[in-house]
DNA sequence: GTGTTTGCAAAGTGTTTGCAATTTA
DNA sequence: TAAATTGCAAACACTTTGCAAACAC
């Protein structure tokens, strides 16, 4: 039973942005926006994309993956040091992160609190909070 | 004026977990742990090495960041997909991150609540709770 | 001496880039 | 047809690895 979210908002979007509609960015945009929230690395969407018979080359995906997150479909996420996440939730909320499988969590914004935040650094403004609650297997 | 910390227990660490007191490692302990906190990156420890007339190649640098991580002397900090720091206080506190300057800022965890968290996902629990506050500068 | 550690250079990984060919508007 | 986009392969930055020489105990 999947939740199928439709996405004009996206078509609209790349058109307020300026991005063509392409054949590559249609069908990445159907995989990414059509089966709910999704949290996927570059590779996982190539492979996706190849799975769904999408011909896509990985520099597209790439290319992709930062125009839309530059438009405010899509949020990286940072919880690895060795690949980038892609989350398809652009609006304030935090994470589970299972390290042995890569998978991640959502975690609503209203169950995290995080009240009395010293003032940031000289000159800077807060631009955003990320909270990734790092979990293991239990039996370890 | 700088903070000198003494870093016995590094050696005592050290010893207890079979690290033998190398020359490479007892001088990256001494710039690593006897001037305050700090959170440095590998590339940077390697330069401070050689400013330091340390001769450490990059790989032993490597080598012992994760040695004194497994030992628990560092903890390591994802804040950046492109590099990794390490966190010469591994007490329980989190971060400002400028990611212009790539600059990270200890916030005392008292400063910090995260009330409320939900149930962590099936057969995990949590491991710990990274929050990075991402700043970014004010006349952009 | 024996097992550990080091340094080098090569290999690996995920990501980015330059550019000619293709596609969109 | 002009400008944007794609795909390829090469380039990249950071990190890891294999292995012989050097070192600690």
């Amino acid at each position: 039973m999947e939740t199928v979210r439709p996405y004009s908002h996206v078509l609209k979007k790349m058109e307020a942005v300026g991005l063509r509609s392409t054949r590559q960015r249609l069908a990445l945009a159907k995989v990414l926006f059509e089966n709910g929230n999704r949290h996927i690395t570059a590779e996982k969407l190539h492979a996706e994309a190849r799975a769904a018979q999408i011909r896509v080359s990985l520099a597209t995906i790439y290319n992709t993956l930062h125009q839309f997150t530059n438009a405010g479909l899509l949020r990286e996420i940072v919880v690895d040091a060795s690949r980038s996440y892609f989350d398809t939730n652009t609006s304030s909320h935090h994470h589970f992160y299972v390290e042995e499988t890569g998978e991640l969590k959502d975690i609503p914004e209203t169950l995290v609190k995080h009240s009395e935040l010293p003032p940031p650094p000289e000159g800077t403004m807060i631009d955003r909070v990320d909270v990734v609650v790092r979990v293991k297997g239990e039996k370890e």
